[in-house]
DNA sequence: ACCTGAACACCGTTCAAGT
DNA sequence: ACCTGAACACCGTTCAAGT
């Protein structure tokens, strides 16, 4: 992988494969700086520090979203897009939800896809205040879920409901301690319970929960709006 | 501070004053030995590592939560109440929601707190598979309420919006940036000025979106319900 | 303008040795 | 049973020195 010399796009490449492939811990400069055949330290110059190296990440993967197109398909119908195009690239991007809020990563990405929010929720019919605010509430949802499925916890727990498989020794122990503290409880035992028969990975439960959670806030919305409640 | 020996409550409590007085950036655990007056190394034996330590000290908190009498206050005052007393707790301890996202922190504490939640949305109305999703809906909220709003960037904006007096250079530089960005896009940009006018700190805004999508998804689930609509 | 290598100040963790 | 100190394998970052 012979090259003249180091650029930016060539760094944030690279260290968005590492991310992806190995997660955000996974990322390390010296690492990086092999994977690149330069010297641990050749970033720097590049990219300022390892911080900045994260939010230039997290920019570029903005870019894969593909905006709907607000008149045409309606409110609703765009706010639901958005909402799906977000998760799908949480999902896509592991570490996206992390460095997000971790850092000042307020990027072009994030200002384009932003500005599409607000053209949804204005074409909705929400004005000042409650626009600000129509348009956090669905993002704070798909930020919760995304921390929610892209943690360690998340992958024993979808390693714990596909099977035996490779789940190692001690995750077995962790779900099975899990589970003998929801034991304790009648209502979340009875939830367990009715979880296991419907016999749904963790992975399509998660879907579940999120489309319910989608359609839920999307109802809200519509019944404030259907009220004309104002901001207070 | 002399004491005969260590032990796990008194090594939690420690923890959990660290991480409160300087993030989850500031435990480390040779900090936590100079603090109890030990080698660094001490706690090994006590907590294991430091990821259980973490743990321990998220279960520990959630006992600070009083919950709900769902049958005497009803469900959605018990949705409500539940849903402020999880943004109050990641509010108080700004590590906690970090910590259950990363680890396998499901305790004690939290099986409570989540049988309380089972509890308020089953008065509600809402019975198997649409149980365990109604649940789930709220506290992604709350958690992506959490995250964007106990992070290094959260407190960047916090002191831009309480005006001058603290605010280092650098970071004004960066809030600068930002108002730059959003002036490409007309909405971003007619927001931001609207958000001035108000002249809100960033803590008040926060509470105020809050506050809006606690009403919103509760707004939805009372439609759903009145609509009787099923899981699918 | 771009890169290297050594160095610094940190980490979490292990483990033999002590009491 | 409980604790110490040295050691190991990592970090991010700085900076003088090279080309």
């Amino acid at each position: 992988m012979a090259r003249e010399t180091l650029n930016r796009e060539q760094i944030v490449g690279a260290a968005i494969e590492l991310l992806d492939a190995e997660g955000i811990d996974g990322l390390s400069m010296r690492k990086l700086g092999q994977k690149l055949g330069s010297a641990a330290t050749a970033m720097y110059w590049h990219v300022g520090n390892k911080e900045n190296l994260l939010v230039l990440a997290a920019d570029e993967v903005w870019g894969e979203v593909t905006l709907p197109d607000v008149p045409a398909v309606g409110w609703r119908a765009a706010a639901r897009e958005l909402m799906y195009a977000a998760h799908e690239l949480t999902g896509r991007h592991r570490w996206l939800v992390r460095v997000i809020t971790t850092y000042v990563a307020y990027s072009e990405g994030m200002a384009r896809f932003q500005e599409c929010a607000y053209e949804t929720f204005e074409a909705a019919g929400f004005r000042d205040a409650d626009l600000d605010w129509a348009v956090s509430t669905p993002f704070m949802f798909v930020t919760g879920m995304a921390f929610m499925t892209t943690t360690d916890a998340a992958e024993v727990k979808q390693r714990a409901s596909s099977g035996d498989a490779a789940q190692p020794e001690d995750e077995a122990a962790v779900v099975a301690q899990v589970a003998a503290l929801a034991a304790k409880y009648p209502r979340l035992s009875a939830s367990m319970q009715a979880q296991g028969q419907r016999g749904l990975t963790f992975g399509e439960e998660v879907e579940k929960v999120f489309a319910f959670g989608v359609e839920t806030i999307l109802d809200g919305m519509a019944a404030r709006l259907a009220a004309g409640r104002d901001a207070d």
